[in-house]
DNA sequence: TCCTTCCATTAACAATTGTAAAGAAATGAG
DNA sequence: CTCATTTCTTTACAATTGTTAATGGAAGGA
């Protein structure tokens, strides 16, 4: 149960067995179905999770419709960071996209981590800093690359996602309508021929 | 000297007097001039700034023209993240715009201060996040806003960089080109008539 | 101060995207 | 298994952006 957390930890800092349980007894194991919402826009967010299985979609809520943050799949830690970060009113929601598996653990478990596992500032650090670069790629990646050139990206480094997650979700996040989406998929199977 | 550093230091964390001064010891100032390359593309960053007057670009080079990533003003943190982070080559520039005076401090001389005051670590984290959080709202902007309304928050944010910065760093910071930025910058002033 | 380089705007045209609507196919809940 | 809902694609048109080029003006170095 808790094999995939240990194993993403360990690429940021080495815990003795005593402080492995004591990470793993600050967190909560919960089953959730499909479409279920963890964040609701205007909510405070006070969890943060560890996808065992299945994902997760963070979106904006926009006159109506609804534009993708980010996809949170397995072995990743997903939450509305803005809004748990700084425990004020999530401008994001985030919900299941599938039946998911999730470790849980609150903002207070985690404040008390911080006291009695030192290392746990170091391990947070090293998350932050890698979701920073990882936020910095895909903004790169707007100022770069035109939209067909974003969607062969997409597609070179989650293509297995255009099987998982409706079309429509990934164009959002890919910052073009599902229209646009369709018809760059067209002119990149041509060239293909 | 160290007035503004240790005001956004305080911020985060309470340093004693003592620990102040280990904080300044681990600092050089160095004066730069305009125009000054202080990361090339393809380096690896082995120091981070602190600016205490001036301004700094961060920006990726494509195929001839540049494409500005960051604008960094006084009393911030700048670097190549990615590179300086990692310890790897750098896809990004960062150079000066105007006359600056920098705090600089070594890659090396941070991971001493990570022993010598361990508060470095909440520290860096804190200011990680934040940096993170800001990433994700510019992301935003690119997901949820035209590029007129990307425009007219930035003026709303960042008014007075008009006058400092050149209009097609701004533009392509905005993610357009100078062209359509002046078209924007047309529409926008005939709408207040 | 002079001169070269850089910079912002405008114009015209091509290419791409957004919008709205409709139909076919796939999917999930009961 | 069936039906309502969701999802993907296509079409036509409007709007916006990119591209290239030219001009006038500003700015900075010698």
């Amino acid at each position: 149960m808790f094999d995939a957390l240990h194993h993403l930890v360990a690429q940021f800092v080495t815990l003795s067995d005593r402080e492995k349980s004591i990470l793993e007894s600050a967190f909560v194991f919960k089953q959730v179905p499909r479409k279920f919402p963890l964040v609701k826009h205007g909510q405070i967010a006070n969890e943060l999770y560890f996808i065992n299985k299945g994902m997760l979609r963070l979106f904006y809520e926009n006159d109506g419709d609804e534009i993708t943050a980010y996809l949170f799949r397995e072995n990743l830690f997903a939450s509305s960071y803005d809004s748990f970060l700084r425990q004020a009113p999530s401008i994001q929601s985030l919900e299941t996209l599938e039946e998911t598996d999730l470790l849980v653990i609150t903002h207070q478990k985690m404040n008390e981590l911080y006291e009695t596992l030192p290392k746990f500032n170091i391990l947070t650090r090293k998350i932050a800093e890698q979701r920073f670069i990882n936020a910095q790629q895909i903004l790169s990646s707007f100022l770069l690359d035109s939209p067909e050139a974003r969607y062969a990206k997409f597609v070179e480094q989650n293509g297995d996602l255009l099987l998982r997650v409706p079309h429509h979700i990934i164009a959002s996040y890919l910052g073009m309508t599902p229209v646009s989406m369709s018809r760059i998929r067209n002119r990149l199977a041509q060239q293909k021929r």
